[in-house]
Formats: C-alpha cells, sequence, structure tokens
DNA sequence: TGCGTTGTATAACGCCGCTATGGGAAGCTG
DNA sequence: CAGCTTCCCATAGCGGCGTTATACAACGCA
C-alpha cells in the first residue's frame, strides 16, 4: 500500500518557471493557469505541491533574495576597508535592482507573502555586519543596525525613484553615490578618506555603466 | 435632439468612493464590480464617466497626490530657517504616510498609471523649493534637485521599511530624523544648528507620537 | 407629440484562483 | 503475479474579475 511517488522535480520546476515568467514578462504572467501550461501540467499541480498560488510566489520571492544573496557572496568582508566595503554592497544592491527590475519590484516592492522571510533578512545582516565593521574601525559613528537601515533606506529609495523612470540611470548612480557619503561624512566620517573608500568599493564590485538607454523598459 | 445628460456627480462620486473603498478596505476592494455597487449604480457607469477601470485608478492616485500636497500646504516657507521647514516637510511626508498607509502604497508603491502625473511632480517642486532655499542661505552644499531627490529616497526607504513592518514607529521615527540630519551635515551643514533646526521643524509640524501599538495593521 | 440621442441596467465573454471529481499510475501485500 | 490501496493530475465547474454588446428608458428639441 504505498502511494503513486510525487515528481521530485515539479515544485522547483514550478517555482523556476514562475521566477522566468516574472522576468521575462512581468508579474501579470504570473497567473496559475498560465503557470501550468508553461511546465506542461495543470493548476491541480500547484494545489498538489503548494497550498495555492500564493505561497508560490512566496518562494519566488525566497528565490529572488536567494539570488540576491549569492551577489551579495561576491563582495568579501574588508576589514583594512570597511567603507569600501559598504559601497561594494550598494552596488551589488543596485545592480541587482537595474539588473532585474521584475524581481527587484516584486521582491521590495510589494508585501511579503511570508511575514518571517528569514533569507530576506540574512542578506539584510551582511549589510548590518558590514556597516559594524565601519563604526568599529572608527569610519563613522552609530549603531549599525539603524546605521544599516538608513544605507538601506537611501538606496530603496534612489531605486524605486529610478524604475518609477523619475531617475535617468546616471542621476540614480549619482544620488546613490552621494547619499552614502552624506551619511558616512554626516555621522563623524572624514570627507576625503571616505570618498576615496567609496570610489575604492564601487570600482572593484562594477556597477553597471550608463550607455545607451537610461531608463528602464 | 438633446440626448439624456450625464450626471455631473457620477463622475466626481466614483473617485471619491473608489478613494473611499481604498482607505477603509485596501486595494483589494477597488474592484469595479464592487465600486458600482458602493456608489448604486452598475459597472458601465465606470465606462461611460471613465476609459476604464485603470482610468479611475488614476484618478485615485491623483486625489492621493492632491491630499498630500494640501498636508504640504500647511508648511510655510520660513526664509529664516529653510532646515526648519524641509524638516516640516519631511514631518509632513512621514504623517501622511502613517495616516494613510493604503493610499501611500497605492500612490508610491505602484506603478503610475499616469506617467505624467503633474500633480505628484508638484509635491516634489515643493521639496525642491525648500531645498534650494536652505542651500542658498548656505545650509548645506548640493545641487537643489538632486539634493532634494536623496531627501525623497530616505524617506520613502524608512517609510517603505514601517509599512512592511520591519521597523516599528519609534524605530523609523529616529531613522527618519538621523537620516536627515547625515545628508545636511554630509554635506557641510553645521552640526549643531542642523540638529537644532530639525528638531525645531519637526516640533512646528508635529510628527504623531508613537503611542499605543507601534506597527501598522 | 414624436424623434433622436445618450445614459445605464442586464447579460454575456474570456480571463482569474480555486475545488470537486474521477481515471490511471505506482508499489506494497497476499 | 494478481489485487488493492493510495495518491498524482487532467478535466470540468464555481464564483469572481474587467470589459463589451445589447436593449431599454429618459430626456430635450422639432
Amino acid at each position: 500500500m504505498s502511494p503513486r511517488a510525487p515528481d521530485p522535480e515539479m515544485r522547483t520546476a514550478l517555482i523556476e518557471t514562475a521566477a522566468r515568467l516574472l522576468v521575462e514578462h512581468g508579474p501579470d504572467a504570473l497567473t496559475t493557469r498560465r503557470l501550468a501550461a508553461e511546465v506542461g501540467t495543470s493548476t491541480m499541480a500547484v494545489y498538489t505541491y503548494f497550498s495555492g498560488m500564493d505561497e508560490v510566489l512566496g518562494e519566488v520571492q525566497k528565490e529572488g533574495f536567494r539570488r540576491f544573496a549569492a551577489l551579495l557572496a561576491r563582495v568579501e568582508p574588508d576589514p583594512a576597508d570597511p567603507v569600501a566595503e559598504i559601497a561594494e554592497l550598494g552596488a551589488a544592491y543596485f545592480t541587482n535592482a537595474v539588473t532585474n527590475p521584475h524581481f527587484y519590484r516584486f521582491i521590495f516592492m510589494e508585501k511579503p507573502v511570508d511575514p518571517e522571510l528569514e533569507v530576506g533578512l540574512g542578506t539584510f545582516q551582511r549589510l548590518v555586519d558590514g556597516v559594524a565593521r565601519a563604526i568599529d574601525a572608527g569610519c563613522f559613528r552609530g549603531e549599525p543596525e539603524r546605521r544599516a537601515t538608513q544605507f538601506w533606506a537611501g538606496a530603496h529609495g534612489v531605486v524605486t525613484l529610478y524604475l518609477a523612470a523619475l531617475l535617468d540611470l546616471q542621476e540614480a548612480i549619482t544620488s546613490f553615490r552621494e547619499l552614502a557619503y552624506g551619511i558616512c561624512v554626516g555621522f563623524g566620517g572624514d570627507p576625503d578618506a571616505t570618498a576615496a573608500s567609496l570610489a575604492r568599493g564601487e570600482k572593484r564590485f562594477g556597477i553597471p555603466a550608463p550607455t545607451g538607454a537610461t531608463t528602464p523598459s
């Protein structure tokens, strides 16, 4: 008395196909019927492997955070120049948003399906750690979590303006840089040293150069 | 040969009812059928007075900006202390978001239906003007539009974190304050004078005190 | 009074998320 | 190797959505 075995690849296929649909066709394409058709199954599969479409969307959100975390993982801790490290994390954040706007919107601009979302908070913790090193090294003053919140808030605000086409890419990059500079120097950072570190970190990660079209589709 | 006259109040009633539905029941309540039922007409009215539901939503967005602009209008230009004026504008922004979270979400976190949205840009211009006065007065350095963008980005980021329940009200207010302080002082503002002006402006407008529940529903 | 014009109520179309149902595949049991 | 139990999933249906076609009712000028 053993039942028919579930397809171990089906759940993964649904999530990855949903993520692809989001990236390629935008959030409107994320319907149960279209997802099932794209995978080559019926809508019932969604209810066999998930509680409903909402859980699929939650998994897509997690997948987005996983990809973002993978990008952040490219940034190595730099005890010698923690402000440069923060600039690298910022560049990674910005690059992630510009490269995959649909994903960014879905992850950061919609109310999270899973309020816990430990994987999302993990990416924030990565920033808190970097900021804590900078504060310990005396690069600027503050409480790590709160200062990290402010870096994040600024980055998110600039990205949001960019994605709403209220800023072109060049303006967005400039504001992004200056906001980081303002926070560091505003809380005690040395102006010249801060500018040098931010430039160093940004160069290391490499923000996408604004060539050709400078507003998102 | 004169046809049946259109009801001059119908268009307004639809927009205002839609706004009320958004405020009281959230964005999911903004359906054609429910809106028509609430107004006491049929769904066809939406197509008689608008091109479709999208145009209604666009008008709701404009209405939200109009209410926000009315709040900003309470802030009088203060040539003697432009940084206090910026703090007042910030407090108005924050209050607007906290008081009407559904409206804030709808206006600032969803892609605008009408990309022009001159009324929305008008509210931003109000900030640019205040920032320009501060720069002219030597309170900090920069180009008005870009610096205003950065204030806006920071405010929006903090509000977003608050509405996502990742910050409680007290944390949000603190980050809000410190971000403004950081931008001013980071670009040349005198620390003590900036802190005093920000406190003065905030006191004048009055950010809602965090009493009782400190996270949005 | 009649006619032309136009608002709008009703019903229908094709979507949506979701569920009820039933057939068939799978593997343990005798 | 049958048989039976179990569960996957294809099909079809339900109530919702935005939108559209149609028919009727209201209105003002001739």
